[in-house]
RNA sequence: GUGGCCAUGGUGAAACGGUUAUCACAGCGGGUUGUGGUCCCGCUAUUACGGGUUCAAUUCCCGUUGGCCACCCCA
């Protein structure tokens, strides 16, 4: 999509003569936004309030309420709570400083702000585990790519105060929850990374396993094993897949607890019966992971890439002791709404469209301000109507109504003014029928009702009752 | 951040050095301000931006911006 170019100088007039030359006006590169930003357009909101509307609906059934945290954090809380090391905080920041030189950053996800609003609200006095979800724009400056951009939409559920396993296994039931009942087919990957110090165990074991095979590895894959050898398990590069079958598992170096907690995890999601796989090499890139940690993947041909991941989450018991706060276990996960939006458009899934009953109609300035009053009436008694009055032509009307999908078109013209009526027409059968215009709403009412017994071809999108930010 | 491919109206495409840039869809207006889903007519692009080569550039070259793909990494 681009803008339109249209030239706006057209219109621009020529410094009049005698005024200093100002030099020529140059053509201005068309307004767009930043880069790996975007705009949502009317068209496609139907599908992001298809996903808003389930998201919050199985969080609130699952017993979650609503959070809202700033969108601008100091920067030290995501160096220390997502980690110096992991790549968002050492390139994808959005960071910046103000004038009093506080150093603020734009923040790059959703579960360190949740934690840090837990602890400075002191929320452990509430009873645990709290749990909370939250919906809004996240951002990271990276490379933009499909399904990948700088501002981008999380739903996020967390759990704070509770080192259930059943925990972990209902998170990533109700991520798949989610996504399954808006109609995506969709796949959990799940494994465990242990406590840090069963982690650090493995990460040696796995240092000196490819060091002992360096010379096969790319300048990337060396610079993982200096720097973050885990990552070396997502490596592309075939000699390494090749090597990663003989590499030690994460699993084998687990410590007892974790081991058992995993176990649990893998049982209840046996009861609930998601789709899962094990997988041995998925390590998440935040540091703040503990245990159990899971990425949901979107069905089909594209399995295999990174952009496929459409939720990820896990625990993280040492994220509140890293933030200051006293030990606290929790889990959460984040939904990638970006790219469920892109894959409900891909799988064809139509999203409901708010739908309108009664199509107000006017011929006429008389016709118009009657037709003004009507409207209103039918609003406040909660009937879906619309109109088009600011258009003379009644063809023109009509043709909205229909294409609206109204049922039935109140018709005021000159005529109805005087006699003190409206007309009824039937949008499927071309019938009409003239009703006093005190009683029209009445009547309206009625057929809707005698109508509610049919079958309902197109269920309806109520439109949210506050205004979202995301 | 690294490398590659690409850029024509609101959308999807065509034209690939040479007269008014073609087609479809959408949008708007009209077919005597009294009636929609069909039909007919009309309107809607200084070819992303800037520069260069040429008698001539949408078409070739360079830069910018943006998109896509791979890497990196994640949602």
């Amino acid at each position: 999509m681009r803008p339109s170019q249209k030239s706006p100088s057209k219109s621009a007039k020529k410094a009049e003569g005698g005024a200093p030359s100002v030099p020529a006006k140059k053509a201005p590169q068309p307004s767009m936004p930043p880069r790996g930003m975007r705009d949502v357009l009317p068209n496609d909101q139907p599908y992001w309030e298809m996903l808003r509307i389930k998201a919050r609906e199985v969080a609130t059934a699952y017993g979650f309420e609503r959070i809202d945290t700033p969108i601008v954090e100091e920067t030290t809380l995501f160096v220390r709570g997502i980690g110096k090391m992991t790549d968002i905080v050492e390139k994808e920041m959005y960071s910046f400083e103000t004038s009093g030189t506080e150093k603020l950053t734009l923040r790059p996800e959703g579960t360190a702000p949740t934690m840090r609003s837990y602890i400075s609200n002191g929320m452990v006095n509430m009873p645990q585990p709290v749990k909370v979800w939250y919906m809004g724009p996240m951002f990271r400056h990276e490379r933009p790519q499909h399904g990948r951009y700088r501002q981008f939409h999380t739903f996020g559920c967390e759990v704070i105060g509770d080192d259930d396993a059943v925990t972990d296994a209902q998170l990533a039931l109700m991520c798949y929850v989610i996504l399954k009942e808006i109609g995506i087919e969709c796949t959990v990957r799940i494994n465990s990374i242990g406590t840090p110090e069963s982690r650090a165990n493995y990460k040696n074991a796995l240092v000196s396993y490819f060091r002992s095979k360096r010379a096969k590895l790319s300048d990337d894959d060396k610079r993982r094993l200096l720097r973050n050898p885990l990552r070396l398990l997502d490596s592309k590069d075939p000699s390494v897949v090749e090597m990663k079958a003989e590499a030690p598992q994460i699993v084998d170096w687990l410590d007892e607890d974790s081991k058992a907690h995993f176990m649990r995890v893998l049982e209840y999601l046996d009861e609930t019966g998601v789709p899962y796989q094990l997988d041995p090499y998925l390590v998440r890139g935040l540091d703040y992971y503990t245990k159990t940690v899971f990425e949901v993947f979107a069905s089909g041909e594209n399995e295999e890439l990174a952009q496929a991941a459409l939720a990820g989450g896990g625990r993280y018991d040492g994220l509140a002791e890293i933030l200051g706060g006293r030990p606290t276990p929790a889990a959460g996960f984040g939904i990638g709404m970006d790219r469920v939006v892109s894959r409900l458009k891909e799988l064809g899934i139509k999203p409901l469209r708010p739908a309108t009953d009664v199509f107000v109609a006017q011929l006429g300035e008389q016709g118009r301000k009657r037709a003004l009053a009507v409207f209103e009436e039918l609003r406040i008694a909660g009937i879906r109507a619309s109109e088009a009055f600011s258009k003379n032509p009644i063809k023109a009307q009509m043709e909205i109504a229909n294409r609206l999908g109204a049922k039935w078109a109140i018709v005021i013209g000159q005529k109805e003014v005087l006699d003190g009526t409206a007309i009824i027409r039937d949008m499927d059968s071309g019938t009409q029928e003239i009703s006093d215009v005190r009683k029209v709403v009445h009547e309206i009412k009625r057929k809707l009702s005698n109508h509610a017994t049919e079958p309902v071809v197109e269920r309806i999108v109520e439109p949210t009752a506050e205004g979202e930010t995301t």
